[in-house]
DNA sequence: CCAAAAGTGTTGTTGTTACACCCATGC
DNA sequence: GCATGGGTGTAACAACAACACTTTTGG
């Protein structure tokens, strides 16, 4: 008998922001199963497109959002994991700058929204199990790769890369051994420009130098931000 | 149109000996295509069993071999990786302890033999890429999981721990230090046996403590074996 | 007695942590 | 002038890297 089996891509899109923290899109599902339920951005894997290609194509469908940065996650494939049959789910993580895109809802989808990684609702099929898998991953990433530098603004005051971090990791960092750590490996440039917001000093905006990091990583240097 | 992809799974098992360093498991296909081409151990998952459960049955089924530590790789799914049609592979690295078996080709397969993935023949489809990939993700691994144990016998001499380092990082190591650092983790007991191979003074056994690991790691140590 | 592999400590250097005060702005 | 957030240096301590000789066995 011939396998029949179905292949579906699901993302989970993270976003930051320094007031409200990390953030997963979710959409709200308009049919059964788990109706009305929220659900990762996703659906089955058309017979031409690459795995990836399926993720962007669902994503811009779906959330009408294009991510930065893509990565796959884990196959997820126990038998019982779709109601209806038999689906295999290549997950992947994205990273995002929330403000550079307008989340609307499109056919599938009866919403679409952000939540903040802390207050999840309940989630469609082994959904929450996805989200979890894919905020440990995003967590261990970070700690040896910039990555982090995808979810905040082109130029930014070095303030939200601390808070990012600390939002990630779920712990505080002593502000001076995070700066000394990171500005020694010399892949983030301080600008001339300044920003303020609300009350306090301006703070000097910062920016991730991609060319240098490469070429630091060509050299193999390693990054432990091991904190 | 309803999607026509197939599922299957690859195994990329790794094993090791002092003498022979490590190598992986490859089988030489029957069938066309790539005929006589040595390929990785897989085949299609059946609609009642999870992914894990299909790597598992084709491992026994294609080679006699069981693996003591299994963990998914990586899932590829370009449409033209198989030239009869569309198949996405979750691929799995796994560990076994080669004396263990005595592998054996079955039905599907004309040959399977252990390769020293410095030899590797031309592989199969992508497969050379999966391998490489493997090889990648299992150095990486074995700096913060001590799993090199899967790869030994259950007692062994300390410098066989040492040579497997080296033989998987591709480098020496300072026999003093390396040593030091695993000692001091405290998961690694030194028996009151002795062994001998060869000349040399008699090598006393080392046994990995799997309770004591599990132990530390719940109490949030970190094995940063970072070399 | 020679070759082969196992075993073992110390020291200098580097990286990590802990810690507190001043600065620039808005209100 | 006070509240808010930004910016900075040093010293104690821990981890890491470099390094060579002795021990036990077989041949």
């Amino acid at each position: 008998m011939p396998q029949s089996i179905k292949v579906s891509v699901d993302a989970v899109v993270f976003g930051y922001d320094p007031e409200e923290g990390v953030s997963v899109l979710l959409i709200k599902r308009k049919y059964e199963p788990f109706q009305k339920f929220w659900a990762l951005p996703g659906g089955l894997v058309e017979d031409t497109e690459s795995l990836e290609e399926a993720v962007r194509r669902e994503l811009k469908e779906e959330a009408g959002i294009d991510v930065t940065y893509l990565e796959q996650l884990y196959s997820f494939g126990k038998p019982d994991r779709d109601p209806r049959n038999r689906v295999i789910s290549v997950t992947y993580y994205g990273l995002v700058r929330p403000k550079d895109f307008q989340i609307s809802a499109q056919t599938d989808a009866e919403d679409v929204a952000w939540f903040n990684i802390k207050k999840l609702p309940r989630l469609a099929f082994d959904h929450k199990h996805i989200v979890d898998t894919a905020i440990k991953r995003l967590r261990g990433k970070i700690a040896y790769e910039p990555i982090g530098f995808e979810l905040l603004d082109k130029k930014f005051p070095f303030s939200d890369l601390e808070k990012l971090y600390q939002a990630l990791l779920d712990q505080n960092l002593d502000r001076r051994n995070f700066k000394k750590k990171i500005m020694a490996y010399g892949f983030l440039e301080e600008l001339d420009e300044s920003i303020q917001r609300g009350a306090g000093r301006p703070a000097k905006l910062h920016q991730f130098n991609k060319k240098k990091y490469f070429e630091l990583k060509e050299n193999g240097y390693n990054f432990d931000l091991f904190l």
